[in-house]
DNA sequence: ACTCTAGCGGAGGTAACCCTCCGCTTCAAT
DNA sequence: ATTGAAGCGGAGGGTTACCTCCGCTAGAGT
């Protein structure tokens, strides 16, 4: 849905359809099935997405075969989203542009769990997802190693594995989220 | 089954059947269910878990009423072994020990997830495990804490929020996770 | 060895979900 | 305004899970 100029943001823009009503209905089951998805996990009913989205059960596997295609779908779109804010902080200072990305990418990743769940490594898409997130994203961590804000010793994948985790967990409040994913960022910015 | 000094290890002996066959089905129950919930999630199928354990479903409703039973028992026998180890690491080295406890909690994570997800905090058993818990592992960080070699402006159940995100993320592979878990472990351990 | 009761397995009714198929509707191009 | 094709909704058949109920089995106490 959102442009960018990152190869992910092509497949859901060559799923929808032309016209009018069907790109409506289209949109309307991606939001019901992110919905549903964080909600309820990677075994989310299609049927209650479909309901969700005011749409039938036929129009639901008219635009998604398959499961996988509406799970595919889903994360292709929040991961183009993802790329496009970015490049929105690329005027930033280094450290902050960075942690500012992250916390963007925690929102994403409560549906992302599912599906990543869901498709379980075994998707092309993922490669093509995984690029576009590191074209989008490690620039920023580069960046912020060079000014010597960020411990040279990992890469861009450990930093999101990191996050992912700390923000899939429940916390007693966002108070403590936040104090635990700023002590592990403090691992990252201690030089070593 | 686990036998420790904390309260949690009586919720799963209190439930143990007496006569030698229904013993035996009841930690077969258990058996089949812990795999069953770390492979599946919270909805893994109870005809599946009976099927498993080699037991009519019949029995297994006898034995755990309701699905709610089933993850209760399941949950405070992972926290029940969990105490356990805590005891067993007395005397090693603050900060050694501390670790090698987190190592074995990150081993129980994956159960816990799909249980607690199911529960979702509403359950009283939750009171009891986290006190059992905390009795165990709590002073395993303030020891580390007291000899310098855990920053102090955390507590327990940030350390253990931490090490289960993390842990609970899918990763390339081990190496990986270790260097993961190492960095926010790098954000423990620095003094502020 | 006998008995009697706790415990067993699974058939079967109910409900939810998956997915296909097809007659009706609505867009958009002429 | 007409028309044909793209799109729509949901009925319906198959599958699987939930949970109850009851006739049979086998452990434990005498």
């Amino acid at each position: 849905m959102t442009a960018t100029p990152f190869p992910v943001s092509e497949i859901v823009a060559a799923r929808r359809p032309h016209r009018k009503d069907a790109a409506r209905n289209y949109d309307a089951l991606l939001d019901a099935a992110r919905e549903a998805f964080a909600e309820h996990g990677a075994d989310a009913s299609l049927e209650d997405i479909a309901r969700r989205a005011g749409v039938g059960i036929g129009t639901l596997y008219r635009n998604f075969p398959t499961r996988r295609d509406l799970f595919e779908t889903v994360y292709a779109d929040e991961v183009s989203a993802l790329c496009a804010a970015a490049l929105e902080l690329a005027d930033r200072e280094p450290w902050e542009a960075l942690t500012a990305w992250l916390d963007r990418f925690a929102g994403y990743m409560v549906t992302k769990r599912a599906v990543r769940e869901a498709l379980n490594g075994e998707s092309d898409i993922f490669q093509t997802c995984r690029e576009s997130m590191y074209a989008a994203g490690g620039p920023l961590l580069e960046r912020a190693q060079r000014v010597g804000a960020a411990r040279t010793d990992m890469d861009f994948g450990d930093l999101l594995r990191l996050v992912a985790g700390i923000t899939a967990t429940n916390f007693e409040d966002d108070a403590q989220r936040d104090r635990v994913l700023a002590i592990a960022l403090d691992g990252v910015r201690a030089g070593r």
